[in-house]
RNA sequence: GCUACUGUGGCUCAGCCGGUAGAGCAGCUCACUCGUAAUGAGCAGGUCGCCCGUUCGAAUCGGGUCAGUAGCUCCA
């Protein structure tokens, strides 16, 4: 017999060898049918693994993360065995979990339309209704080459011959006359697979190689109930209300035009007003922290950048003008600022006294991204950033990279961001060499120091190999769209290799002249990108203090115009951004065309408030507020300017 | 760049198998001067993204191209 702890400490007695599922079993039918996988030990195991010996012991659930990513992972075999029953010739790739469903790449000849993912969402339920019992079997490297060639798998034998000269054994999952090369875990039965929903079907490289073949990658959700499937859809459904790029263009903070080009979006007077707060409270903030402006060109010669090393490793995302042959002059759009910002740096000696100097610029840059990179003010082509370099010795580079996060940190509290993002690590990938300079040693030792103090500051972060910018590491913060997909908001990156390309040397205490640390850093990323996220994070009601117009004045009737206007006067005097709807409209209209606009405040002013010289004022979060004093007013939308005030609970 | 889808007046959309464009909202005009999410009536507005082709005839079919959307690859 061995003791089994379960989760909440109960311990239990079993015989040696007994299966989680049996456990489960022992522990109530109810557990035992909605059991998805568990956890031996800490670690994630199929429901059919044997526990020999004194464990801990926990059922997974769908409700549990990776309970759902059990129960995913069988959504996609089944998805997998309803496409080889209608498309016999379709090759299997992968078909994992991911976060928000699943997905199966599959080679065929025949393109998935939305015709054929109905047909095969069919024969899933299908599948799913025919309750096959799952079961897993191993096979030694070379038999399981022999059943996958067999079945004409190509990409299937591929993957276990990575796997097979290791000598491990290889594992498979079987249901009816479906098998797949898998190390699980699955589901008993496919039987649990209730609602499920084919969303999209789109290419994708195989391993993830835009040089391999492009596979059709079909995804899906699945659900135990039908109405847990239904609130999921909804849900999606929600969050796509909140898209930028829909509502940045109904609510007119900017628009494109295909003849300018894409990825080249024209900020209206909302957007643009937004990004000038957003600007201003940057650079202001910057300063406060002993950041020193700079402005530098927007173009250069070819020289420049092949000195820093661009233009061998970055040319095709640069607008070149030109070209540098024969001797002929070229010129380029920058596409970083980095190079150009080091000249304040290179323009005298500097001394160790000096340092760190911190240079900030509102900078402006051009990447000629692939076509099918563009996404609304996303991903663009021209875009302006917080860009930012630091040259410092090597004993303050801990504190001055500290004191970067720390100022990301503060823009994104202050945005009503900082719950919403996540810190990853990049690093440089070891058997890529070809994209980055430096040495792997140098590598090391760098990526060491950040480690480090990433440690210190007591952040939570994810490693990744292969994120690194060329010239060095990279912290990396990361946010997702409503769409759910992560992009760089923020970036952090230790340089220790462009200093000395470019010659910039300062003398240490000690007479030696030395390289400094350079620190690539932005304190709140892209204004694009961020007005973006902002619009996606308030549902286009950003903060009163970034708000466009921060309040309308709606007089009731032609009575009322003049005193509406002398109010009016009295809080643009204040520096409010206010408007006011003199149009021959009722009431109940021009508030809907505010409230529709996300206007904070609008003041309603008719007979009443003209008598006593007042506004009733209407939030159009809490609607009506009833009268306050014009004074009171300004005083109450001054504070939540000055405080820069989120709204959020 | 790749895969799939989309492109009809400012916006949302209808227009079946080819016969030469329609609605609602917005806009403008007029009337109403109306107190917390849409007053009524009238008017105007489209070479159906663009180019080429098939056809007696194309918004509808074919090809190309531009732009948009999702995903892949790339990336702030």
């Amino acid at each position: 017999m061995i003791n089994v702890t379960l989760k909440g400490g109960t311990v239990k007695q079993y015989e040696d060898g007994i299966t989680v599922a049996d456990i489960a079993k022992d522990l109530g039918m109810g557990l035992y049918k909605s059991a998805c996988a568990s956890k031996i030990n800490g670690v994630v195991c199929d429901l059919r693994t044997a526990v020999d010996r004194d464990s801990e012991v926990e059922i997974l659930t769908f409700e549990h993360a990776d309970g759902k990513k059990t129960f995913w992972h069988t959504a996609s075999h089944i998805l997998a065995q309803a496409v080889k029953r209608l498309y016999p010739d379709a090759k299997l790739a992968i078909g994992p979990a991911v976060d928000n469903g699943f997905y199966y790449d599959i080679d065929s000849d025949h393109p998935f339309i939305q015709d054929d993912l109905t047909r095969i969402e069919a024969e899933m339920k299908k599948i799913a209704k025919e309750g096959l019992e799952i079961t897993r079997f191993e096979l030694s490297g070379d038999e399981a080459i022999a059943l996958m060639e067999q079945k004409g798998e190509d990409y299937k034998v591929e993957l276990i011959k990575e796997h097979s000269y290791k000598g491990e054994a290889i594992s498979f999952y079987q249901q009816g006359d479906f098998v797949d090369l898998c190390a699980g875990p699955h589901l008993l039965s496919t039987a649990a697979v209730k609602a499920i929903k084919l969303t999209q079907c789109t290419g994708a490289y195989w391993r993830g190689d835009s040089n391999n073949k492009m596979l059709q990658r079909v995804y899906g959700v699945a659900f135990p109930k039908a109405s847990e499937l239904e609130q999921h859809l909804s849900m999606l459904e929600e969050a796509k209300k909140r898209d930028h790029n829909k509502i940045g263009r109904e609510l007119e903070f900017f628009t494109t035009v295909d003849y300018i080009g894409q990825g080249l979006p024209i900020l209206m007077p909302k957007g643009a007003r937004v990004v000038q707060l957003l600007q201003r409270f940057v650079e202001d903030e910057e300063q406060k922290r002993g950041y020193l402006l700079t402005k530098t060109p927007l173009l250069a010669k070819s020289d420049l950048y092949k000195i820093s090393g661009h233009w061998d490793h970055y040319r095709e995302g640069m607008f070149v003008l030109g070209d540098d042959e024969d001797g002929k002059e070229a010129f380029a759009l920058r596409p970083m600022t980095c190079p150009f910002q080091f000249q304040v740096y290179l323009s005298r000696m500097r001394s160790y006294r000096e340092l760190p100097m911190r240079l900030g610029e509102t900078s402006t840059l051009f990447r000629n991204e692939a076509s099918g990179e563009m996404h609304g003010l996303i991903r663009v082509r021209q875009f302006t950033i917080s860009e930012g370099h630091i040259a410092c010795r090597p004993d303050q580079l801990e504190e001055e990279f500290k004191g970067c996060i720390d100022l990301a940190n503060f823009m994104l509290k202050t945005l009503g961001l900082d719950d919403d993002v996540s810190y990853r690590f990049s690093k440089w990938d070891e058997n890529d060499k070809e994209k980055y300079i430096g040495s792997p040693e140098e590598w090391e030792s760098v990526q060491n120091l950040m480690r480090d103090i990433l440690n210190h500051l007591d952040i939570d972060y994810e490693e990744v190999d292969g994120e690194a910018a060329f010239y060095g590491p990279k912290l990396d913060i990361q946010i997702k769209n409503v769409h759910g997909k992560e992009d760089t908001l923020i970036t952090i990156q230790i340089d220790f290799q462009l200093a000395a390309r470019f010659g910039m040397e300062y003398i240490d205490a000690d007479g030696q002249k030395k390289n400094p640390y350079v620190i690539h850093r932005t304190s709140i990323g892209c204004y694009e990108r961020t007005l973006a996220l902002l619009i996606e994070k308030y549902a286009g009601a950003l903060p009163t203090w970034l708000s466009p117009v921060q309040t309308i004045i709606l007089p009731i009737g032609e009575r009322q115009h003049e005193f509406a206007r002398e109010v009016q006067q009295k809080l643009a005097a204040q520096g409010l951004r206010v408007e006011m709807d003199d149009r021959n409209e009722k009431i109940g209209y021009k508030i809907r065309e505010a409230q529709l606009e996300k206007i904070p405040y609008m003041l309603v002013i008719g007979d009443k408030e003209m008598e006593s010289a007042a506004v009733a004022v209407r939030s159009r979060k809490n609607g009506d507020m009833g009268q306050l004093s014009t004074d009171d007013f300004i005083e109450m939308i001054k504070t939540e300017v000055e405080n820069k005030a989120t709204g959020l609970e």
